[in-house]
DNA sequence: GTGCTAAATGATAATGATTATCAATATCAT
DNA sequence: ATGATATTGATAATCATTATCATTTAGCAC
């Protein structure tokens, strides 16, 4: 695994930050840290949780303040899950779909392609509803896990 | 809209909890109306609100007594949404996808089809998983909120 | 229908998650 | 380095959900 992308993400939302007028915190960077470096989209507890194994642990409130943040920038978004909602994962560029391991919550993100396109204009002609988004999930297993 | 449908399914339900040792009640009843009856997927809070319109107010912890009962039973499940999650619905049978109506809420069930098979199908090709299930979510504007 | 017994209810307390408050601290332009 | 101000962290407040328990009710036996 290879670490310098965690490092690049980090720094481009730092980037981001700055031009929004935003400060670039220690607090910040640690929350930053934590989420580019995860495998598994993670709750604000989780997030809170992780940053007790660091030289300096973070505030409750700090981390969602921080998410929030990081929301409002589109630089993070909330994944639901069957279970636990609103996991906190980075955003990608372009439309994608997660595919998620159900046994060690590994996320994977996947692009689409033509036959979901042409699903929704099917259903579209059907209904009548102008359909202006959409959510694809997948479950199963990763590799490790089967 | 014919209402039929709203009764049947209730009855439906509640042969259901008599078949699982539940007993029927009044409170009962009075949730599984509120939630046959919705063309929204319903948070506890709003089951509850609705009940305050009727004769006899529910308690809130019935509510979610009762949610959690049917869901037990597989009779409803929680569609989860950009905004508030865990919004309570009929159990659809078969696979389906839901369609949402960013404006007013209301929801529609859409089958699925061969296209979204084959995506899966070449999802699992690329990434070595194994997948399980899916969610597919469909958010837009209905033709009356066009 | 009456009475019995266990399940279910509703009021309320307890817990857990999220948000607001505010004095102390840290960032960044100067 | 200094100062103005955004940010932090501790804590209190709020909101959602779950547990507790005395009272009530459904469904069964008679």
């Amino acid at each position: 695994m290879n670490m310098t992308p965690v490092k690049d993400l980090v720094e481009c939302w730092e980037e981001n930050l700055r031009q929004n007028g935003y400060r670039v915190t220690r607090t910040r960077r640690q929350v930053m840290e934590i989420i580019a470096g995860s495998s598994t989209a993670l709750t604000p507890r989780e997030i809170y949780q992780l940053s007790l194994d660091q030289d300096r642990s973070l505030g409750m409130a700090s981390v969602y303040r921080t998410v929030e943040m990081l929301e409002e920038l589109d630089l993070i978004q909330q994944v639901h899950q069957p279970d636990g909602c609103h996991g906190i994962w980075p955003t990608v560029e372009g439309h994608k779909h997660y595919l998620i391991c159900n046994a060690c919550g590994r996320m994977e993100v996947v692009p689409g392609n033509e036959g979901i396109t042409e699903y929704i204009t099917q259903v579209e002609g059907q209904t009548g509803y102008g359909v202006e988004g959409h959510w694809l999930q997948l479950f199963g297993r990763c590799q490790s896990c089967q």
